[in-house]
Order: structure tokens, then C-alpha cells, then sequence
DNA sequence: CACATATTATTAGTATCCTAACTAAATTAC
DNA sequence: GTAATTTAGTTAGGATACTAATAATATGTG
């Protein structure tokens, strides 16, 4: 909500910064936070794109299938995929849409809704993966993410 | 090598940034970021990684297999994979190292070097992409990721 | 030299991820 | 109200990505 305008000091920059170089940083980065998603959601024998799913069913159950997909940022043979293991190893299951009988609702069952006490707190251990970064520097990257984000929506 | 302060106004600042949702956001750059790349590479029959790959040979021909992978960030099964389908398509060959009889030197065929004079500019499509961003803002973006990077092999 | 260890690439197995094509059901058009 | 179009989910096929295990070769140590 805050309007005012904040400075932000650089220090230290070298040269120019080639676009190419630039995006390769932030794929390595992004690789980086991938991995540590990866071994820690491993530890309740998860992975990201499973989490990544019953995160949004513990926040709230029985969500349209092409929801799912959606909030998730796959396609939709990929989410079968996804739920296809989820459903074998009975954390979820298919259950009709009365709403709409092409539609399918995925439900958590008991063991579904059990792991949500078990998971490792993933918001914790990313927060400390930024200690490098003060809280200026973290919200000034959080802005320019967003505005790369909206440019890569208009201009390409 | 510039060693002086530079300032960059933050503007419409919403009240504070999760890191989750930084790191969301970050994922989404990152993701669409693929996607550009696989739609440009596309146009001559590569995906992304192998794009990659003969990237790194047109730099540098013949190649050991390991330092591709490296490079590249992958592991070398996945490597396999992806020199696999090169070379099913003709584009590279693998070759006997004579330093070490256990290794393989990746090598560009004639159809692969000339590849890379058709390759659509993947650096120009990139830097298209970020109209939305000020070259100082872009700059500032790179050095808060190069920093994120760094914080990320330290803290984790 | 011999034996243990490390390294290189592959294979096997599983999970993502995509596009294209398909079935079933809902919606729109006429 | 039937026909054309759209939408929801799956299937098929390919490429990428991981771990674990394997075969072949190098390197280390005794």
C-alpha cells in the first residue's frame, strides 16, 4: 500500500549486465530453488508438482480438475499424470462433478489430509535461503520479478 | 567496475513480499521464459536443452561429454538423452577421447555447424522481452539475482 | 605389482512436461 | 431441435529430469 518512493543503493556493479547473462542467472536460480523443494518435500516422499497439489487441496478441498491444472501452471495431461500417482498412493481421489458430468472434482482422502501435519514447513527453510539479501533488497527483487513478469506478457 | 553508488526508486511498493511469493513469481518469469525459447528453437526442429548443447559446441567444438553436461546443468544421464536424439538427428557424433579411453568427445557434424547459421537470434527475442524494465532496472535485476545466487550456496 | 577407490558413460525405472489426437459431454448456431 | 463448435479429461508418443545400479577405465595406496 506504501506509495512513497525508496532508494535502493547498487553497490558494486560491474559492467553492463547482457540480457542473456542476466536470464541465465535467473534460471539457475530458479534450478536451485526447484532442488531445494525437491530434497525437502522428499523427506514425506513427495514430489514438487505433488506438493505443489496438495498444497492447494489443503487450502481448500475437492477443486475442479482443470482448476488444479491451472493454479498449478501445467497442462492438463500433465495434471493426470500428477493425480494418477497421487491416486495410487491414496493421498486423493476422482469424484464426480454434479455440476458438470465431463467434470471431475479431486478430493483428499484421510492419509491426503493426514500429511499436511507431516510436511516439512517449505515457507521457512525458503526464507532462509535469502539471509544473503536484506529485506530492501528482497522486496526491490520481488518488484522487478513482477514488472519482468508483466513485460514478458505484453511484449513477446 | 563501476564502484559507486547507484540509486534505483522503487514505485507502488504493496505492502510486503512473501518469499513465497517471490519465489512464485520468479518461477513464473522462469517458466515463461522457457517457453519463449522453446517456441523461438522450435522454428529449426531443437528443444531448449539440445539448442543448449550446440550452443556450447559452436562456441567450442568436440567437446567432452562430462563439461557438457556441466555446462549445461544436468546431469549425465540426462545428457545421454539429449546427445541421443542429437545424433539420432544427425547434428553431432560421439567421438573416442585418446587422453582417456573411459571419456567421449561430443563433435558437431557438418549438418550441425551448419545449423547454426539458420538458428533464429534467441538474444535479440530476449532482450525484447524486457521493454518493461529501464536498463537500470534490468541491471539492479541482475545484481539482486547474482546476489540471491550466491545467498543460496551459502545458506542452504 | 595388486587391490581398493574414483570416475565416465550407460541402462533401468519413475515422474514431469509438452503436443496432437481422441472420447464424452455441454454449449452455441441455425 | 438437430448440427457445429467448444470444453474436460484421457491416451499416445516424445523429450527431459532425477536416482540407483552397472561396466569399463583410471588412479590411488599398500
Amino acid at each position: 500500500m506504501t506509495n512513497e518512493t525508496t532508494l535502493i543503493p547498487i553497490e558494486k556493479i560491474s559492467i553492463s549486465t547482457p540480457v542473456t547473462e542476466v536470464f541465465g542467472t535467473l534460471d539457475q536460480v530458479s534450478r536451485k530453488l526447484r532442488e531445494i523443494q525437491r530434497l525437502t518435500v522428499r523427506e514425506v516422499n513427495l514430489t514438487p508438482p505433488q506438493f505443489q497439489t496438495l498444497r492447494l487441496l489443503w487450502e481448500q478441498d475437492s477443486q475442479p480438475f482443470k482448476d488444479l491444472a491451472a493454479s498449478n501452471g501445467c497442462t492438463r495431461p500433465t495434471m493426470t499424470g500428477i493425480v494418477d500417482t497421487l491416486e495410487k498412493n491414496g493421498l486423493v481421489t476422482r469424484q464426480p462433478n454434479s455440476n458438470d458430468r465431463r467434470s471431475l472434482l479431486v478430493t483428499l482422502t484421510g492419509k491426503g489430509k493426514a500429511l499436511e501435519g507431516s510436511t516439512p514447513n517449505l515457507d521457512r527453510i525458503f526464507a532462509n535461503c535469502c539471509v544473503g539479501l536484506s529485506a530492501e533488497e528482497f522486496q526491490q527483487l520481488g518488484f522487478l520479478l513482477e514488472k519482468l513478469d508483466q513485460s514478458l506478457d505484453c511484449s513477446c
